[in-house]
DNA sequence: CATGAATGAGCTTTCATTCAT
DNA sequence: TATGAATGAAAGCTCATTCAT
């Protein structure tokens, strides 16, 4: 279950995969402007760069391009996480460098975060466990990061305390997108981090942080 | 700007006060299980149970029932939140209560948080900034709260610190709703409720809960 | 088939001619500002000063109220032009300001003669003889004066062009009303009715007018 | 302002033109059975021979199909009337073959004058306009032949006599369309045309026509 | 007699999807 | 492979008319 077929036409696999970046790119910035809902497979060809006959030769139906938007968002997203994890893990140091660095990856990609934050619920039945699947392993990071400091001797949790401080970092970096109507007026992504930081590390018991 | 006014053709106001509550009620179980978009206006009618006419004599446009169903929870946390405000504000105690309380408050209204949370963005321009503004003021019982006891002595707080801290006691909340899918299967309520509260307390720099 | 009867509910005739005033009052300056098809009964109802249910009780079906309209603008026509009609019939001086006095007539009610042209043809095929009969009557007061100059000798007109001239000036009268957009960038209502009797008049052979 | 562009989603412009005929033509005989408001666009549709989506793929709103008929049949006026204008205009003969033929053009497209006749007005206020200009066009082609015949010294009349000459006659010819409920029963066209022409030339001053 | 809430047929318009070229 | 014209189900919304009060 890594991945939801999406069936193509189209036999040439290096062209199945050009045609449906292009089509990603315009999906995301028109689902990012009107929503999923709100826009047309015409606009979404059209911004593609190729007609809507063309478009449904790609694909099948309207929501396989929101699959294939989330999915592409998370890949982005886990890939950018994982080139930039600390190889030293288990210290309270790269557990701290990760925590920006997944918060500066979810500033990068706000769009995308903020469209597919909104537009999942639009998936089917069908493809919706595979990306709450993507989901599960992103916060899963966090929880392994949590895990090695524990090994490590270095923090003092127990297995729901990972969990759900796992899943907290995670909403908060997702905040930052989501909410950015309102956290925009009151911080600079510098002091977001900073502070959400400081507030991650005094509740996992650290007395000072680095 | 606190109300946006729904116009309606009849003239009744306990009449409308009455439909609209039919409306929201069988709006918010058809939101939940299919979104806005997929919605018709014929199955809201239906489903309040009256005709498609009968409907658009107490709104104007589809869109009014999504802010009707909006406003509606959001008056309806505010309320049940206010009744259960502590009179012993200040007191570390009566923050801990608070956040239970609006946690309980999150879990019951659970199909309700995850409607609103879902379709906000399908607010138009006009509608969005009442429904932000409320939210906002529901963030402000927190800062208020965690106010009260900087100025107790019982917590030493910046102001940026006071602002986070309450969107994320707020964030916690809504998240036992829109990541129900992921949390129920790892706490209970009482278990995410207690290790929430742990989590937050400590990043509080509060030494011994309780 | 003097009069098409419109149904009413209500027994007292009195109060019915006084509602249908009512009703045809607001109704004619609702049809000028929007048509007959744009307009709604709610609307014609508030116009009138009462409720859609009152309305109904005076009334069958929306076309009543275009019937009423058209044939309370024929009395009203045929009124002013009876009124006005020359008792010294037969002579060139009584059709001239017989002629005059229909284009101030048209010119008066201008407003109420560019609803009923337009409207006319949304009658039912049912009550459409009924006006077209009051315009032919109309029509018809021309022919007479027509006939009694002739027979007076003061003019020289076979049937048919007693009929041709007598509908040509009927028309120009209304065109002063529904080509007004073009006509009142050219003359005044004195040019308009000088200018065209004068050409009627050396169109039926009068060497010199007036 | 020659013409107010109608937008397709169809690029072939032969195709457009095709399909836009089609339509018309449908339109026109429904709009004469009914009008404009009781016709609706699925029988256009139907009358065009296509299905409801294709026909909204060659217009943006019902208006527009009611501006094509207007604007087709203008130009199906001009046209005819361009085709059989005399080239030895500046004399009477020439000025009385005109108006024939403007009253042959007339009888033969009567149902599309009678359709554009009632429904201009529904036009909005944005096309209204364009039609009007195209029927001052053809009003002063025949300003041009009076003025011809002016220059020539055939006729003796001022530019104001020329101007509502010019409209008395255009006019003339629609009554024959418009009001062919009552002349039909008193004339022929060959005789409806002698009697107006005769009439007319009297009018001009005109001691012996041709 | 007067009211106005309720009704639902029917309207215009959109848009995902197909398929002949 | 690529195209885009054609399709029609389905949506949001209106409004003439009724009828219980």
């Amino acid at each position: 279950m890594n991945k939801r077929e999406v069936q193509a036409s189209v036999k040439d696999e290096r062209l199945v995969q050009k045609r449906r970046d292009q089509m990603i790119k315009g999906a995301v910035a028109l689902f990012k402007e009107k929503g999923f809902h709100r826009t047309t497979t015409r606009e979404i060809a059209r911004a593609a760069g190729f007609s809507i006959g063309t478009l449904y030769e790609y694909i099948r139906t309207k929501e396989d391009i929101l699959y294939l938007v989330c999915d592409s968002i998370y890949d982005h997203v886990k890939e950018q996480l994982e080139e930039n994890l600390d190889h030293k893990q288990g210290t309270l140091e790269s557990l701290k460098v990760g925590i920006a660095n997944f918060f500066y990856v979810m500033d990068e990609l706000q769009d995308e975060i903020l469209v597919m934050y909104q537009e999942v619920k639009s998936l089917s039945k069908d493809a919706l466990p595979y990306v709450l699947k993507k989901e599960l392993e992103m916060v899963a990071m966090f929880e392994n990061m949590l895990h090695k400091c524990v090994e490590n001797g270095e923090l003092e949790l127990s297995e729901k305390q990972i969990k759900i401080i796992a899943h907290d970092i995670f909403v908060q970096g997702q905040m930052w997108g989501f909410r950015r109507w309102a956290l925009r007026k009151l911080f600079t992504l510098e002091e977001y981090i900073e502070l959400q930081t400081e507030f991650i590390f005094k509740g996992l018991g650290v007395k000072r942080d680095g």
